[in-house]
DNA sequence: TCCATGTTTCCAAGTATATTGAAATAAATA
DNA sequence: TATTTATTTCAATATACTTGGAAACATGGA
């Protein structure tokens, strides 16, 4: 019988939720180019625009998801995006929203998601 | 007025919105299961244990996202995965929300955090 | 200690989304 | 036409999310 719902949904489904807000995904966009030094918060607000407490409360949604740490250096607290976080949620996506349909379209060679790299 | 975020973002914004519920990813993955025959409005509904005007509902979002398609067959309306929109969600965040370190599938053990170019 | 700086929490108001019964629409069939 | 079946739209309510000022908290330095 069902137990309710396997837990990677459960996680992909809070991903999902923290990514699917402009703001936030604003702010990701740019901790995934600012690389894994990351950005304190203050410069995070300035770039994206944002009052500091409104800032604060999507970096908590972002992090409460998975998709970013942070650490504190003296009185900045540093966010960056964690890498495993996107990963799995773009894991979960290809296993279970994307069927492989090497049969009905594009030809692609191995059963994995096309690098989009040119 | 806006200034504009690029045309992709919005649309992978709305696509994010679209699977971030419950009811509307339980959809979804119902119809990739189902693969491209796709299932009839009041099938998904009793799948998904869901009231019609509620299901409706939903279906309507994930159009709206262009995650699904639909097309009348006698009185049955029948809803499919639209391939096309969710490879472009997983082609958005693999370039604009991951960095392009290609070692993806790797071996997830010890290691948490495989070494950066610090 | 006090003060300045960076960030978060609290809270209230505003906005958006989800839920469904009832009514409306659409198609097939007699 | 009227009836049955399939689905959607309407409308009202309920729930959840977002926003940002004020206050609190944390840190480093004089």
């Amino acid at each position: 019988m069902e137990m309710g719902r396997d837990y990677s949904t459960a996680e992909a489904l809070e991903m999902l939720g923290a990514l699917s807000q402009e703001s936030r995904l604003d702010i990701f966009r740019l901790l995934v180019q600012s690389g894994p030094d990351g950005l304190a918060a203050g410069a995070i607000a300035r770039h994206c625009q944002l009052p500091a407490p409104t800032c604060s409360f999507h970096l908590k949604e972002l992090k409460k998801g998975g998709l970013l740490k942070c650490s504190r250096r003296g009185r900045s607290q540093i966010y960056s995006v964690n890498l495993q976080g996107i990963r799995h949620l773009l894991d979960y996506l290809t296993e279970h929203c994307c069927t492989d349909d090497s049969d009905h379209e594009a030809p692609s060679g191995a059963g994995e998601r096309k690098p989009e790299a040119a």
